[in-house]
Order: structure tokens, then C-alpha cells, then sequence
DNA sequence: CTCGATTGTCTAGCAATGCTAGGATCGGGT
DNA sequence: ACCCGATCCTAGCATTGCTAGACAATCGAG
């Protein structure tokens, strides 16, 4: 039995190692030069191999977006905590949200630009998704305001920062700025 | 020189048949359908052709880009003008917005989604680009408030449009609630 | 310890992609 | 009528994602 489980646990290395070096790639050079050929070289492996993990190209994105989700809800619920107030901890958790677009570029695509094959806002959304969503829940609800929904702001509020991640990251927007759109934004939004 | 000039025309002709060819191409089946050979059969000319007119793809992407921007500076200068006193307009523009991104998926993608190799905020971003964006700033610069530069507020309320639109149509956010999105936006945003 | 079977991996190849070189063909000007 | 240049197409290149089939390593049974 312990010979399974070794290889059990060599698979899942690799597959560790497959998501991790198609995250290095695409951070060094964009998701365009993350090919499967490429990949494959870069793990010492040939490419059939990507296959007997991932059903494609795609599910390795997918992959590379959950990872970043759960890191991104990590480092938003460590922004907010460290502040106190709840407009300070909203303002923070902008602040966080922006930093981490601008930091992993290449993984925020994965979760937001790029087709990764993921289900949203379903039954079927994996967790590490609707977790990073109820980390901004759970900062952003307090600043709903009455008779607000907390979701519904949320996701506007999402929605806003989402939109200044990507729009600045593209180039429609001079990214000198960033700081007092947020606050801006903050300043309205939040009550 | 009468000959030189009917060539010409032709010539114009054609290019705005590859552009319109494309935009259609890709409103109904995606971008990822529009290849080269099958706009080049469309068109009933061989692939070279498409060359003659265009740099490559992405050329062809930021045309259909143009054109858009074009059309939705004048459909929410519509929407705006229909509407009368500064937060009724700015509503209507919002609505207009997000309604132009769902009814041309495809051309919205060309505009901010892709790589159409367009200059934004800089000194040779095109011209219907930068009209969009004016016609935004029209009617966002009334509700910026006292002090907020109305270029930064109309950035942000765009980027925040941008998030809706996108989110939205990749599945990201339910759409049922669109309108009362809209409506949180416009009142905590609009002085 | 040996042998067959299963599991795992690689080589080789497919169709489709964006793009380009080279030759054929057509038309206008002299 | 002829030549020359513009115009267009056939054919092909390298690269892409993905897959089939051959090959080798490893494991369990006798």
C-alpha cells in the first residue's frame, strides 16, 4: 500500500510543480508564452504528460486562478485585520485588492480575464472562489449601508475594483492616479 | 486619374467589408472564430489580402475597436441628452453603457477586453477613443462634486461601469440584478 | 527469480493557427 | 500591340493545442 500512496504523492508534486512553473512562465512573459510544448520542457517532462493532469490548457489556468484566489483572500483578510474602523479596513482592502492585480498580473488574469473553464456565481463555484468573495463580504458588508444588501454592494464595489485593476493594467489608465481613485471610491461608496 | 480614384474606393470598400465581416464573424460565434481563412473566405478573397489592409489580426481587432468606441459615444450621448437633470443623465448613461456591452459583446471585447494594439491615454490614442471617453466625462463631470477633478471621478464611475460589464458577461455576476447595481452606483457615486 | 501484465512515459504526428514568399494574371499607359 | 506594374492567389512555413501508438519500467503471481 505504501508504494501507492509514494506514487500518489509523486503525481501530486507534479502537479503542484506543472501549476507552479505555468504561474512562473506566465508572470515572466505572459500567458501567450505558456504553451504546452513550453511547459512541458520547463518540467523536465514531455508534453502528453500535462494531459494525464489537466484536461487542457485550460484547466491549467483554471488551476492557477484557484491558487491565486486563495492567496488573494489570505492577503485580503490580512489587510482588513490590520486595520480597525470599518471605512480604514475598507480603504485597506482596496488597497490590497489593487496591490495584488498589480503584483500577480498574470494570475489575475487567470482568474478574471482569461477563459479558465471556472463556474461563477453557481451551485458548482469551487471554494476557493466564493471564499475569496466572502472575504470582501465580510469587510465590505459593513459598509453596506441600510437597507443595502451586503451582497449586492459587494459585488458593486467588486465591480469597481475590478474594473480599475483591469483598466489599468491594459493601459486605459494612467496608473499614477491609483491612489486617489481609491480613496474616491471609498469616500462615496462606503457609508 | 478618374481610374486611380474608383480603385481607391474599391479598395476602402473592401476594407470596411473585412471590418464589418469580422465584427459579425465574431458577434456570432466569438473572436476566437475569426481566423484569418475564414474572414478571408467570407470576403471571398484569399488570405493575403487581408494583409494588404492590415498589419495582422490584432489591426483588424482594434478597427472593429474604432468602430465601436464611435458607436458608443454616440449612443450614450443619445441616452444622455434624452435625460434631463445631471443624475436622471447620468443614470441614462449608465444603462446605456452596460446595455451596449451586453448587445455587442464581441466589439466590447475588441475595445477593452483584447489586444487590439491600441494607445490609450497617451498622445496618439485614436480619435474615437478619446470622443468616448469625452462623452462620458459630458455628463459624469456635472456629478463629480466639489473638488473631485472630474476627469478622476469620471474614470473611476467608468472603471466601475467596465467591472459591471465585464464580470457581468463572463458569468461572473448574475445578471438579473443589473439594474439595481446600477442604482446603488448612480446614487452613492452621483453628488 | 522469472515472466506476463499493467502502468507510466515518450516519440511522432494531426489539424488548425497567423503570417509570408513567389509566381501568375490582369489592366492601364504608351 | 506591347510592356510594365499593380493585384491577387497558390503554396508553404513555423507554431499552436492535443492525441495515438509504440516503448519501457515496474509490480504481482507463480
Amino acid at each position: 500500500m505504501s508504494v501507492q500512496e509514494r506514487k500518489e504523492r509523486e503525481r501530486a508534486d507534479r502537479e503542484r510543480l506543472i501549476v507552479a512553473t505555468a504561474r512562473e512562465l506566465a508572470e515572466q512573459q505572459g500567458w501567450d508564452a505558456v504553451t504546452t510544448r513550453r511547459l512541458a520542457e520547463r518540467i523536465e517532462y514531455s508534453q502528453p504528460v500535462l494531459y494525464s493532469h489537466f484536461r487542457g490548457k485550460r484547466e491549467i489556468i483554471g488551476a492557477v486562478a484557484l491558487e491565486g484566489a486563495a492567496e488573494m483572500a489570505a492577503a485580503l483578510r490580512a489587510a482588513a485585520s490590520a486595520a480597525d474602523g470599518p471605512r480604514t479596513r475598507v480603504t485597506a482592502l482596496a488597497r490590497a485588492y489593487l496591490a495584488f492585480a498589480e503584483r500577480n498580473p498574470a494570475v489575475y488574469d487567470a482568474m478574471f480575464r482569461l477563459d479558465g473553464g471556472l463556474a461563477f456565481a453557481h451551485e458548482d463555484t469551487p471554494e476557493p472562489l466564493k471564499d475569496a468573495f466572502a472575504a470582501l463580504l465580510e469587510t465590505l458588508g459593513e459598509v453596506a449601508g441600510d437597507g443595502v444588501h451586503p451582497a449586492l454592494f459587494t459585488e458593486v464595489f467588486w465591480a469597481a475594483l475590478h474594473g480599475l485593476a483591469t483598466l489599468t493594467r491594459a493601459g486605459r489608465l494612467p496608473p499614477e492616479d491609483t491612489e486617489p481613485r481609491v480613496e474616491l471610491l471609498v469616500d462615496r461608496l462606503a457609508m
